[in-house]
DNA sequence: GCGGTAAAATAAACGCTGTTCAAAAACGCG
DNA sequence: CGCGTTTTTGAACAGCGTTTATTTTACCGC
């Protein structure tokens, strides 16, 4: 036992994380466990601890992960066109594929809960806000609104997608003839946006 | 020990989901667990396991309560207006007035999973079904959709709301100038019924 | 009233969990 | 080689859901 430094701490540091990804990919947020990860990497749950400060720690920084790449297709989808209208229409399909794709990483992402008094990471904070800013200059230029107007309209829209990939993935929807999760979403964001553009015009 | 009949199979029935529902909304799902309801109602935790079949089915059962005192004022919200939109505004709003009032409950409904094997109880779609028939009549009326297009929108305009009220309360909404839930479901609701109308008139 | 039987409730156990920490092992250096 | 430092472990703690043999209780026929 004791094998000192067979890995620098940097390289535990990412074992660690890639097994808890790994554990969370094939059983989802419940399937992970300080035990299952060392199990996984060759090492004891104390090792854990020397690097993370506990398990949510790890799943905060696997979920930071998460939202790092969720972000390239959602850019891609933003560069790729150039009325604003399309661009958000794709960005929401980018939303709604990402989530389909990688069900429970990205699950981990909303449904992970801290204890009431711990506050989440900043780190958390500015990638979602990175998100949500990428909607911010295209629902500008359709709407006409800024600031507050802005804000309720960027607010608005993305958690009306967020919702439809929750319900539709989650299968919470207990409809008869549920609808696809992209066809929903297109529903949802263009009419919302034909809304907004009739009432502001 | 072992006081027989002290209560009946019905009267442990309730002391248990009072109990559940009573640690529910005060420390949330995660501060549920078979000791603590046992403790709370004068038990030992294997009696629970005499009346259901674990702790899911507790939990499964306290969301059926709740969903169903959640249609009360949803209905009381269709029924006090006559013009279609109206209602639907005032059904959304009722829904996310029941969510801030009662967060770990609603909650609850929404973010406890099972094991990926076992199918949800009928008892709880066919409740969650209730509430979305609420919004069917108005909608169609709204849109002048049906078929398939009467749910597609039906199941847009829930999840939207639904999705509002779920960013809202778990603060998951990281942006600058945070926005009352009941600001955006009225800014979400309307414009998405504005759009709906725009273009199929 | 009493004995037997069926029902009700418990206590203890199993294997799991997150987390901590003294002790042990491995390395670098003089 | 031995010493000190760093790394890692292993065991422990308290809690979890769940099961089951065992004990206690209540009832029923006599």
């Amino acid at each position: 036992m004791a094998r000192r430094s067979e890995h620098t701490r940097e390289q535990l540091h990412e074992l660690i994380l890639d097994a808890a990804e790994q554990l969370m990919v094939d059983k989802g947020l419940a399937g992970l466990s300080a035990r299952a990860i060392a199990r996984e990497i060759g090492y004891t749950p104390g090792t854990i601890y020397l690097v993370f400060a506990n398990l949510d720690d790890v799943i905060l920084h696997v979920n930071a992960r998460t939202l790092d790449r969720l972000r390239v297709p959602m850019q891609q989808a933003a560069a790729a066109h150039a009325e604003p209208t399309e661009q958000l229409l794709h960005v929401a399909r980018a939303y709604a594929e990402f989530a389909r794709a990688h069900p429970n990483l990205w699950r981990a992402c909303f449904e992970h809960r801290l204890p009431e008094t711990v506050p989440g990471p900043d780190y958390i904070d500015d990638r979602i806000g990175a998100l949500v800013a990428l909607i911010m200059e295209p629902l500008a230029q359709v709407s006409g609104a800024q600031g507050a107007a802005l804000d309720a309209a960027a607010q608005a829209l993305w958690s009306g997608v967020h919702g439809v990939c929750i319900l539709t993935l989650t299968g919470k929807l207990h409809m008869v003839g549920g609808q696809a999760t992209e066809h929903l979403t297109d529903d949802l964001v263009s009419n919302y946006l034909a809304g907004l553009t009739a009432r502001t015009a």
